[in-house]
Order: structure tokens, then C-alpha cells, then sequence
DNA sequence: CGAGGATAAAATGAATTCAGAAAATGTTCA
DNA sequence: TGAACATTTTCTGAATTCATTTTATCCTCG
């Protein structure tokens, strides 16, 4: 098969600056939504081209990737974006329904009236993306309302490490077909989560929260095996 | 006050190749220390000299440390590390004791022998440090012994993380002063750990853990504090 | 004598350049 | 014909260079 046919002229020679964040979010972004295939290696003057801007701010971006665990930087032989394998999946799960469970016994504490409206809102759009049948708003809408819960916290370094967890987990999620049937119970349990949270039962939510994330995680890890043994 | 008088001619010009890696550990090692001063601006010329390399890979080691969060990247107006705050510290802890129970929950059932001796070792090794008084050797034994711990889960994303969250705390370890008191109340609660460990009781072992990460933040936030104050 | 502003110095961000390593290509010889 | 070697080409890693921005210094003027 061939190239993914990146268009070299897509941005403008770009104003100088600091372009730093930029080039990473991309770079990562690119990563993410499987547009760099995994496994694969990086096309650095292609990414040059695209981006507008030469080698060195690119591999700085790089190597803040490579940190982060999306690429492999091989000495000498250039860098290669990671595949996603199943066990590492399961493993990012087992560490998220951790978080999940410490966002649910932090969460009634400490949430004000904003952020508990901010997330009434965002339920609200995944169920209507559900009910729209808009797999790719109802993914975008479910990955805001879990961020929503995190901040609620008013834990930086929970968000931080949570969202972490979370991106590596929406590339997976990126790369398998979602299935309808998994979205409503996937909703269900949102339901669930807001009524604990609205009622402000702590360890009832963090139990509502951790399970959550583990059904959420068999399902794909179920999808992902299903898909990876049917391209054989 | 004047710079903390780094000698620039410690490292031969270093050898042609990939140095990387070293590049970073060598930074975040001087952030963790303390060698390069909390708020103040990073010296890019002296590392430069110190470290036997040109701006670029400094440059770009110092975008992972700011990934990291360990120092900050002000556009066109230099590179400042980041202070430790009590209440970033708090947080930090927060997290930590999640990761702790769930460390706890897996370990009984995944560990190995080889693993158990490591980690019965490194118990030994943290203890003779304790009774001989020798405040950094315990530092470096108490991080290796729970770093063991998370090695037994044979979960990668955990270990990671757990590391990430480890080494941010590790600074302000360095920054505050241990008292033998504490040392001693840390020291009782591996034993219990160890026990917990021994007996496979995974539920006892997670709260165990728990607790113990609670007691240590409990005791840095509380000196960390108290030479703040100490210091107006 | 002090504030405001112009000029000079420095430091930052990024492109370009250069040396060394790896892969690809071509050639020779069994 | 095909395997082993030599050569060329490409690519990687890092130093150097350059434009721009910021900071410091100094001069003028109130």
C-alpha cells in the first residue's frame, strides 16, 4: 500500500516565533488519528514541508513525542512511530480505572457549580451525539465529559497524569470501528455516573466510575483483538 | 547573590553520536537536586560548556524536561524551573496513593520469587540505612524499594506513571530535610508492607501502601512548610 | 535628580551547514 | 547466477549561523 498522500502545501510558510506547542499538538495529533501509521517511520522532510518549518524544531517536537511514548527514537536509524498492542492497552486501563476511582471519591467534595454545570452540559451533547447516531462527535463529546470530571477535581497533577492516560487511549480508540450496541451502555453508565454524582455519593461514584473504565476497556480491547486477527 | 559557580570544564568534548538520553538525565538530575535553583532562569551557556555540547540537543532535552513539567518555557524569554509548590506537592501525593492501592491489588497476584527477593532485598538494604543513620542511603533505598513494587505488577503504564510521579516528588525529598523521626515511623511501615506482601492479602497490602503514601506526604508537606516559614 | 526614550548588548528561536553512520546500489569473482 | 565486497547515496545527529526579540545601558529632557 502506498503513502497516507500528505499534501506538502497545506500551511503557509508560517510567521516566525514560538511555534513550539503548535508543532507538538500537531505532530501528536497526527499520531492519534493514525494519519502518522504506526509502525511505520516518521517522514521528517515531509513533516518539514508540511509543517513550514525545518529539521530542528521537528525533532525538538520528537523527542518531546518519544518522552511521552508515541514514537521510538532509534540511534542512527530514525524514528518510528509505536505500534498500540493489546497488553499495553489493558495496562493503560488498569491505571485509569485507578485515577477513575480517585476522581469519583474527590469529585463531591470539591465541585463547584460551574463545573458540575459544565459536565450536565457535556453529558448532554455525548447522549444527543448517541442518539444522532454521531460516532465521531459522541468519541470527541465522551473524551470531554471524562476530561470535565478529572478537572472537577481541582487536582493538576490527577488531570495531568489522567489526560495522558486518555490520549494514549484515543489513538486506540482512533484505530477500532466502535460498535453501536457499546455506545448505549456506554451511555448507561454515564447516566448512572451523574445520578451519583448529582446525589454526591462518593464511593458509590468512584465504584460507578472505576467500573466504568472497565467495561470500557474489555470492549475494546475485545474489538481491537477481533480486528487484528481478522486482517490475517 | 552570584550564580552557584558550576565548573564548565567537568566533561571531556564527549564523543560524537546519540547522547540523548544522557543529555536529559544529566538536566533532571541537577532539577531534582536542587543544582539548578527553583524560579531561577536555567544557565543555557554553562550547561552548554558543562555538559560538552552545542545549543541543540541541549535545547532539545530542555523540551522534555518542560513536557515533564519540570521546567518552563517562557517564549523569548528563557527557561525557568519550575518551584516546588506545597500544594502541587499535595496533589502529586493524592495521586500517588491511587496508584499505591492498585499496586497493592496486583502485586500479590503477579509477583514472581525473583521479583519478592528483589524487593525483600532492597527491604534490607533501606533497614541497615535506617540503623546506621545514613539519611541519603535510605532516600535512594526506600525509592528504589517501592519502585520494585511497581515492577511487580509487570504493568508497564503503571510503572511509568508511578515513576513520573515519583521522581517530581523525589525533588522536594531533597529539598526538605528528613527527620529520623519519621524515618523510623516510614521504616515500621514497611515491615507491615512486607507482611501484607508475605501473606498475599491484596486488600491489606493496597491499604497498607495507601496509608503509608498518606503518612509521607502528610509528614514532607508538614516540613516542607515549616522551612518555608522558617525561611521569611 | 529622576523619568522617558533611543541605542547597544544579549539571549532566544529556528534555519542552515557539516561530519559521521546506515542503507542502497553496483561490481567483481566464485 | 548469486554471494561478498566496495562505492555511492541518503539520512541522522549536532554545530554553527542568522534573524528577531528582549533586556540593559546611556543619554536627553523635564
Amino acid at each position: 500500500m502506498g503513502d497516507p498522500t500528505l499534501s506538502p502545501s497545506s500551511t503557509p510558510p508560517a510567521a516566525p516565533g514560538h511555534l513550539h506547542e503548535h508543532v507538538i499538538t500537531s505532530l501528536r495529533d497526527m499520531v492519534l488519528r493514525g494519519e502518522l501509521v504506526a509502525g511505520r517511520k516518521v517522514p521528517e522532510a515531509m513533516l518539514c514541508a508540511r509543517l513550514g518549518i525545518s529539521r530542528t524544531p521537528l525533532r525538538e517536537a520528537l523527542k518531546v513525542l518519544a518522552a511521552e511514548g508515541f514514537v521510538a527514537l532509534r540511534p542512527n536509524r530514525g524514528t518510528v512511530v509505536v505500534p498500540i498492542d493489546p497488553e499495553g492497552l489493558a495496562q493503560l486501563f488498569e491505571v485509569k480505572g485507578a485515577l477513575e476511582r480517585l476522581i469519583g471519591l474527590c469529585l463531591p467534595d470539591r465541585i463547584d457549580v460551574d463545573a458540575l454545570a459544565r459536565i450536565e452540559a457535556l453529558h448532554g451533547e455525548a447522549r444527543a451525539a448517541m442518539e444522532a447516531g454521531d460516532m465521531h462527535s459522541y468519541t470527541r463529546g465522551n473524551h470531554a465529559f471524562h476530561e470535565a470530571l478529572a478537572a472537577g477535581t481541582r487536582n493538576d497533577a490527577l488531570m495531568q497524569t489522567y489526560s495522558g492516560l486518555q490520549q494514549k487511549i484515543l489513538r486506540a480508540r482512533y484505530a477500532v470501528n466502535a460498535q453501536p450496541e457499546r455506545l448505549r451502555r456506554s451511555m448507561a453508565d454515564h447516566e448512572r455516573i451523574m445520578a451519583m454524582l448529582r446525589a454526591g455519593a462518593a464511593l458509590d461514584l468512584a465504584r460507578c466510575l472505576e467500573e466504568h473504565s472497565r467495561h470500557t476497556g474489555q470492549a475494546m480491547l475485545r474489538q481491537l483483538r477481533r480486528q487484528e486477527t481478522a486482517k490475517e
